[in-house]
DNA sequence: GTAAACACTATTGTCGACAAATTTGTTTCA
DNA sequence: TGAAACAAATTTGTCGACAATAGTGTTTAC
């Protein structure tokens, strides 16, 4: 039976509580998912690592079938891999999957960095750009990785929220909590840290003038640099 | 059903089946979820209609858990809306969504354009030029809006096939899944069929050439186009 | 001694019953 | 008459039991 509810409903007899019941007993199961994808992203879990059903039921102390649930949103995100009837297990990540991620990466970044510049008045870009010529140099020079991928972390959530596109961010997000592992792994390649840097001034000084196609070219040309020095230096990577 | 006869088993003694039952009573949910995403896509079920779990499961002869796990599915690919205890409707497109949706599937068919053309040999895309120069001119012309938008399929199909990115693939079904229903209507405005022929017909000379970065250029500049269009007549689409 | 046949355990898949919540319908009171 | 209070019915959420399947160990036949 198909009824389109219609929004004009009289008058509300009962309000409907203002908002849907959030810390509800009703999403542990995507405390679950929240859970087992920081794992897998940071691999606490490594690939190949079989995940039971039961183990997990009695950790979260939930039903198996929340559980089920759960393991079924990673399969859907493509960070778990599910062989019926024999479990699941953390999905592995091929080198010529990880090209195709960044590939798709490349063209998002840059579409990210655009709409961000294109959608914010372009003083707002002025602290990240002292960031960057500033504090940000020391990290590389000092090896100081953690502060220095936090800044690049930093530079990222701005620009998505800048972009203020859900499905973009969507998106990114997906390439990140597959990829996420990589990042401290390319970064300590020889030059790439400097040259990163190098790269994110490069756009930030183009945001920083508003200037949104600039922008995006020298996004994008960052992340075919990362590329590049992954390809350099597979064989060491995986 | 498909049994996989002991008495053929060679020597191995726990030979992994070669594939994983396909056919198997397993993947009902699959069905499910196929079926209603047509639906949904091809707006036999309106935006705002709620799905009953009830009548899903009577109707796909399913228990219930099964038409659950596949609305979480849906749920996840945007394509429906859950609210905790409420149950699940149909999700509506924003027009701002909509330009969101746009605004991304043209960095994502800039870059199949430029992987497609990179892939294969320029000659390969010979028959779609010459479509693209016959029957599809007749097909805008006599208003065949249904033939018309098969050769897009094709198009976007063969090119999707040659990038080879499946993440991109992934990615830019999911963006057809939620659209496909505005393409009958952009088609129809004013203008649009013949401008969209042309610039496929652009896309495809470079392609022909293997000129990847023009393919991109001028695919992407072909979205930007259908993405205006839709902007000009958004009072009459939504 | 090797390999097939068998039995056993562990793990996943399926399903229906029950509980909780929401919506709908009816009654009651000013 | 109209709005609140109550009751009934529908719908979603939760859970554990049972079935089916794959993996493991043991026995048996040659």
């Amino acid at each position: 039976m198909i009824q389109t509810t219609d929004s004009a409903k009289p008058k509300a007899r009962r309000q409907a509580p203002a908002q849907p019941p959030l810390a509800s007993p009703a999403n542990r199961m995507q405390e679950i998912v929240d859970v087992l994808r920081d794992r897998i992203a940071s691999q606490q879990v490594p690939p190949g690592s079989k995940l039971l059903e039961q183990d997990l039921a009695e950790e979260f102390n939930a039903p198996r079938t929340a559980v089920r649930e759960a393991l079924a949103a990673l399969e859907q995100r493509g960070l778990i891999q599910r062989i019926p009837n024999r479990g699941a297990v953390v999905m592995r990540l091929e080198m010529a999957q990880v090209f195709h991620l960044y590939d798709t990466r490349e063209v998002l970044e840059g579409l990210c960095s655009r709409l961000a510049t294109e959608n914010s008045r372009a003083e707002s870009w002025q602290d990240l750009v002292e960031m960057f010529h500033g504090p940000m140099v020391g990290y590389a020079e000092n090896a100081d990785f953690d502060a220095f991928i936090a800044g690049y972390e930093l530079f990222r959530r701005r620009s998505q929220t800048a972009a203020a596109n859900p499905i973009l961010t969507q998106m990114l997000d997906s390439i990140y909590e597959k990829t996420q592992v990589l990042i401290r792994r390319i970064i300590i390649l020889p030059g790439r840290a400097k040259a990163g840097l190098q790269e994110h001034q490069a756009v930030l000084e183009a945001m920083r003038q508003g200037d949104a196609a600039a922008a995006e070219r020298l996004r994008r040309s960052n992340m075919r640099s990362a590329k590049d020095c992954l390809m350099r230096y597979q064989k060491y990577l995986l």
